[in-house]
DNA sequence: TCTTTTGTTTCGCTGAATGGTAGTAGACTG
DNA sequence: CAGTCTACTACCATTCAGCGAAACAAAAGA
């Protein structure tokens, strides 16, 4: 792990690597556990435990086993209900999927994952259930596609060459260079189709959201199933989404022209 | 501060205060900011702001602000998904919501506030935005007052005498004493009520859930109109809710006597 | 029971973390 | 545009917070 070593205090980032140690699959963990997962010695691990069970953050049960605490959810919140993004947009966003009975969520990149900020829920069932902080791969979804289209050429291309793309179904994209095709026809047409390829009953809908400096700060999305999608439904759902898009960008301060995703660029990978 | 020093890891604190020097209201911060918040120096607010940033928790945009990033999300999201009480309980309460039409919440105790866990929602009206994650007082809402009638006598009289009990609105109990006896009813009848202390159009229902070992781990919430409330809705509504903590206290273990609440027990402190 | 694994405590060493100072870049003002 | 803030960055000597080995204790298995 290189990291610059000048200014990183190393307390911390252990600290923080003992937090991430958790996960839904690893809930609960032992000393022993936590010292190796994030390599560091029992002592030091135990250290960081003791500090992180002083600050609340995690608790250690009667089998000497530490959990985290709803504690760590605060800090998640700060960043949900600090942002603009979905403060303007979740409310634009729940009118519309009532009015279309459809679900839709917000979403933003993280890394190589997209991360739900909003969902609007409806009585729908084709319930794909995620929630606020729900991560998924964004290769494969509506909104990580409408989201990676709207990076710079060579930071996309930077990102396809190092992200994993795994085979979620038979129709997910998993090179980087048929999937840099599908940008350029996103940032054509200015939205994404997602058609089977995160799940084989699902076809998803997604568009961009700017702010005012035209960046993609976020996505939004509407699903259909694949049945709907054969007759003239998604022409319709479209059209809602993009007003929708249009409507939270221009509250985002964006009011250039539409989308502002930059121009389609040739792939600039070398072809073989 | 009054903290056990021994085997404090400091770094790991103070850079855990500056992720926490982001709130909802102060979602931008400039570093004088957040040393000024964390009392730490500026120098060394910067060594920590420079390790976040190294981490990927924090950014830092042209204006040289910093902001949470969506990767703390995911410290909260493990929480979330790691929870035994959100996998067994959040199907059997979207079931019974679907049912009733209602919304309901499961929420946890975190300090003197309650934390929600899962929302099961529903397309009435009565929308008090909630979502996985938000904090609200212990002693207004239905599954905060269940919650706290669960803890053990001393417990919730040292709680009740350092909380703040905060007016919300002209119904809010907000003396250690009067909660203490609302909270013996609670115990006595297995359920609470929460008329109007929280919302002055709403009446809220909470039952608690217990574990294995009969502690109360958890709370459930169905909310009706104050219009609603007047008729013969709550009895049936609370017959659900009953049913529903009592079906998942089971999943959680829990097959004892129900409610496995403490005893009814005077309230301890001075009479004046 | 004994053995193995896991967790706790101690302690001397060291460099990670500290905070003062001085220098620099932006922002605001008149 | 000079002048004056304030906010931020870079540097560096000091030191104590954090480190890990090792000895000890306590659970968990067998």
């Amino acid at each position: 792990m290189t990291r610059k070593q000048l200014h990183f205090v190393q307390s911390l980032g252990r600290g923080l690597a003992v937090l991430q140690a958790f996960s839904a699959e690893r809930s609960s963990l032992k000393l022993s556990e936590i010292a190796q997962i994030t390599g560091l010695n029992v002592t030091a691990a135990q250290r960081f435990t003791d500090t992180l069970m002083q600050l609340g953050f995690i608790h250690r049960d009667k089998h000497r086993e530490f959990h985290l605490t709803p504690k760590v959810l605060s800090l998640g919140f700060a960043f949900l209900n600090g942002s603009q993004l979905k403060r303007l947009g979740a409310d634009l966003m729940d009118r519309c999927s009532q009015r279309l009975n459809r679900t839709m969520n917000m979403a933003v990149l993280d890394g190589d994952a997209v991360v739900f900020l909003h969902r609007s829920e409806t009585q729908r069932f084709l319930k794909f259930d995620l929630q606020a902080g729900s991560r998924l791969p964004s290769h494969s979804t509506g909104t990580g596609k409408a989201l990676l289209a709207g990076l710079e050429d060579n930071e996309l291309f930077h990102k396809l060459e190092n992200m994993e793309l795994t085979q979620v179904t038979s129709y997910t994209l998993t090179t980087p260079r048929t999937l840099w095709d599908d940008f350029m026809e996103i940032r054509k047409r200015g939205y994404a189709i997602c058609d089977r390829e995160m799940n084989l009953s699902l076809y998803s809908l997604g568009a961009p959201v700017f702010n005012g400096e035209g960046k993609t700060v976020a996505a939004i999305n509407i699903s259909l199933s694949v049945e709907e999608a054969k007759g003239d439904q998604p022409k319709k759902m479209l059209e809602e989404l993009w007003d929708l898009s249009r409507e939270i960008s221009l509250s985002m301060g964006w009011d250039g022209p539409y989308p502002a995703y930059p121009p389609p660029a040739p792939w600039p990978g070398q072809e073989d």
